[in-house]
DNA sequence: CTGGTGACCATTA
DNA sequence: TTAATGGCCACCA
């Protein structure tokens, strides 16, 4: 039996490399859009970054809420309640936002990515 | 094929 | 500090 007989070749690898990347950051930790690109392999690409999340698949053990623009701002529109969920579930892991956003000094991650 | 869109980013003013 | 601009590329109509 092929191994994925009815998949869609392109997609499926650049999401996957995506999601790879997602995966690697640490609890309590976040990164951002153009980081996840560089560790994907595909620097410069940020704004695929954030079409492969937006189809991440429903119970996908990736954590999407880790990923933030680089001015340490959700990204996700207020409308929906997503946005509400991903700041929740940060919080919930230690992530303290400050004036509504994240200080990347403090939480980015890879470290050598955010070090001034 | 073309043109528009998007959970973005760095630069510039 | 904010706002505008060009670049990037998979996907869709």
């Amino acid at each position: 039996m092929p191994a994925r007989p009815d998949i869609s070749p392109r997609r499926t690898d650049v999401h996957l490399r995506v999601w790879q990347a997602v995966r690697k950051i640490p609890r309590g930790r976040v990164s951002t859009y153009g980081a996840i690109a560089r560790l994907a392999g595909m620097p410069g690409q940020a704004r695929l970054v954030g079409y492969a999340l937006h189809h991440l698949p429903d119970g996908a053990e990736v954590p999407w809420h880790r990923v933030v623009n680089a001015q340490g701002n959700i990204s996700l529109p207020a409308a929906g309640g997503r946005a509400a969920r991903q700041r929740r579930l940060l919080e919930a892991e230690g992530v303290r936002f400050a004036a509504g956003k994240i200080r990347l000094a403090a939480h980015g991650w890879p470290r050598s990515a955010f070090r001034s």
